[in-house]
DNA sequence: AGCTAAGCTTAACAGCGTTAAGATTGACTA
DNA sequence: TAGTCAATCTTAACGCTGTTAAGCTTAGCT
């Protein structure tokens, strides 16, 4: 292995562990209290030396969303691997996605209220991010429910629209509100699932 | 009228001016490029002025918010006048909020995506604010659906939230991801709000 | 031993919210 | 009318932010 291999190796390392800090500072002391100079003190270097590893700080932030997206659309699989009813299925994903939010507010306030970390809606399209990959995945668990003649006819893309917005929402109001205690938003999570997956739903169970 | 009071009705003047201002600098330049000394610059006075009139930037921010919610529950209160079905009052209510923040991001950004000016629920609830006057209006909107006996059995509490949420995900979704155009936002306003009533409603039309 | 370049730091710029202290001004009183 | 006092506004500053330019240190290769 040559000395620029290692390198790279070491840069890659590097870049790594500055990554995981940000992280864990973010989580720990929430998004207000993050900065490039406490990242700095943190991994204990100087603070432009970040700046070798990463362009600017919404590259960072961009690389730490990423990660999530990785690991998300890996969860997303695997409850679609396990299926049983797609519908069921949907409902699982999206109870997944708001208890995330609901447990871990600082790291969903930076992943998706962070400004345009992901460009236009164009640009989100062409470039090839885990984001996207997470969409398509979660684009298929809805495709499902309508391959499966559950649903009204929707275009795909809007429902997937709808509903993430609705989980999006519930962090919105638990996170930039500070009105709402975890019990709260976990039963209107509840609530918005039951109530969006029945009103999309082709036939309904009357009680 | 004496020196006092004219002081006090010159002062309250000029505090309108600062607040009219800042509201305009919000609208026009942006959330992000919102900043004291710019609306300082903007009315020719030096920043410090500013902090005789506003205790600080929160403060400020508090008092735009509350005069947009006059305005909100004053409109709320109009469509709930001329209301003929209850689930059609609430849905124009909703439509009317959800176009209120796709034509207005930079406004509605401010006004709810703001870290916690109305601190926690308790103190939300306890204090008197327009914010908490919407909401009521909101709230007696739901709750002429409930007894006209058209939802399903669940709190009317419950039901706001979840309803609120939803608008506010639209919002979250067109401001922060910068992915969306106006008119698929309306979209899937539209179809979001049809779904959640659709699912909200006890008795549901097949088509 | 001397050169080269990678890696890191110090110093600085321009901006932010906010405060303390001082200047200005205008009105009331002695 | 001169003097006092308080309201009003400004200048200067603190400590913070993201970011860049320039310089220092050190390790590897010739």
């Amino acid at each position: 292995m040559g000395v620029k291999e290692k390198r790279a190796k070491y840069k890659e390392e590097f870049r790594r562990e500055i990554l995981d800090a940000a992280r864990e500072l973010f989580i720990n002391e929430g998004y207000e209290k993050f900065s490039m100079r406490r990242l700095a003190e943190k991994i204990d270097y100087s603070a432009t030396t970040i700046y070798l590893y990463f362009r600017n700080k919404d590259d960072l932030l961009f690389a730490i969303c990423e990660e999530f997206f990785g690991h998300f659309s890996d969860k997303l699989n695997h409850i679609r691997a396990l299926s049983q009813d797609p519908v069921e299925t949907l409902r699982h994903a999206l109870l997944y996605l708001m208890n995330f939010g609901l447990e871990n507010p600082n790291q969903y306030k930076l992943i998706f209220f962070t400004k345009s970390v992901y460009g236009t809606r164009e640009e989100w399209v062409e470039q090839e991010s885990m984001a996207r990959n997470t969409y398509f995945v979660f684009r298929e668990i809805v495709q499902d429910c309508i391959n499966a003649g559950k649903f009204q006819d929707i275009d795909v893309d809007v429902i997937v629209d709808t509903l993430s917005i609705a989980s999006h929402g519930v962090m919105a109001k638990n996170i930039h509100c500070a009105n709402f205690s975890k019990e709260r938003s976990d039963i209107v999570a509840h609530t918005l699932v039951d109530v969006i997956l029945r009103g999309l739903q082709r036939q309904i169970s009357f009680e």
